[in-house]
DNA sequence: GTATCTGCAAACCATTTGCATAGAT
DNA sequence: ATCTATGCAAATGGTTTGCAGATAC
C-alpha cells in the first residue's frame, strides 16, 4: 500500500495510516461514518472527506470495493483474495451485510448476456430481511419495533 | 383509482389526476423528474414535490413500485398484474431499463431463507451493463462516451 | 366550512468540491 | 522547494418537509 502509493507519486500520510488500518483492523463491512466516527475520537480535527478521499483511493487501487445498498446505505468491504461471485444479504433490522455464496448465481450473468444481448459491466444481487439475530430478538421482545442500539455495519 | 382515493378520505385532484394518467401512458419504467418534466411544459407551476408525493401515495397503494438503482438513480414501476419475479437489467448509458426473466432466480430466495435464517423481505437483483442499442451506437460513433442529450450547464 | 393538497422555499443527508494551509518528498 | 493532502466550509443533488394559501368535498 505504501508503496502502491508512493509508486504513483502519491503520498504516505498520517491519515492515510490510519484509514488503512482500521480498516485492516475491521475485517469486514464498514461504511464512511463509521471509519470516521471510530477514528475522529482517537484523532479529533481528522475530516470526514479525507475519510472519503481516501476510500475512493483505495477503491481506485482495488483494495477495497464501494457497494452501494439500493435505497439504503453504501458501505465497503476489503478486496483480500476472496474470489468473486458472493453476493449481500443486508439486515433491514440492525444494519448487519453479511455475505452468501450461492453457487446457482454466479451463472446468471452469462445466461442474461446471451437472453438480452447486453454487455454486463457489473451486478447488484441483494437481499434483504432480518437476520437470526435480530428475529430471536424482535420475537422475545416484541412490540419494539427499533432495534435498541443501532450499530452501522 | 378515483375510488381507491375516496374510500380512505382523500381527494382526487388534477396534479393527481394528470400524474396517474402520465404513468398509464407510459406503461414501462419511469422516475419521479421525467414525470415531472414532461407535465411542468404543459402545466407550468407544477411543483416537483407533489410529484414524488403522489409516486409515495401511489407506492403506498400497490399502484406502482419504486425500485432504487444501487449507487444510480431511483425508477417506478407499474404494479400491474405482473407476477413477481422479475428482475432488472439497467443500461448505465442512455438510463434504460429493462425487466428479465431467468427462472432461476426466482428459487434463490428459498435458498437464501434456508441456508442463511434470514426472513427475506425483499431483494435487489439488478445488472447493469450496455444494451443492445447503445453496443451498436458505440461502435459505430466511438470517442463519444456520454449518450447524445447533453442538456447545458 | 373545513380538512386535505399544493407550490414554494428551505431543510435534509450523504457525498463532493474549492481553497488556503499543512505536510510529505 | 515543490506539489500533494488535509480540514474546513460551502456546494451538490435527489428527496422530504413546513407552511400559508388553494381546493375538493
Amino acid at each position: 500500500m505504501k508503496d502502491l502509493l508512493r509508486d504513483t507519486g502519491m503520498r504516505w500520510t498520517r491519515q492515510r495510516q490510519l484509514i488503512y488500518d482500521e480498516i485492516l483492523r475491521r475485517k469486514g463491512h464498514f461504511s464512511a461514518e463509521v471509519i470516521w466516527k471510530k477514528l475522529t475520537t482517537r484523532h479529533p480535527g481528522m475530516g470526514l472527506s479525507t475519510i472519503y478521499r481516501t476510500l475512493q483511493l483505495l477503491e481506485d487501487k482495488k483494495i477495497i470495493k464501494r457497494i452501494p445498498i439500493a435505497g439504503e446505505t453504501t458501505i465497503y468491504e476489503c478486496e483480500d483474495g476472496t474470489p468473486h461471485g458472493h453476493h449481500h444479504i443486508f439486515c433491514t433490522e440492525c444494519g448487519k451485510t453479511i455475505e452468501m455464496h450461492v453457487d446457482m448465481l454466479d451463472s446468471i450473468e452469462e445466461i442474461v448476456m446471451e437472453k438480452y444481448g447486453f454487455e454486463i459491466s457489473g451486478h447488484t444481487v441483494m437481499f434483504n430481511g432480518i437476520c437470526p439475530e435480530c428475529r430471536a430478538r424482535l420475537k422475545s421482545d416484541p412490540g419494539d419495533d427499533e432495534p435498541e442500539n443501532n450499530p452501522l455495519p
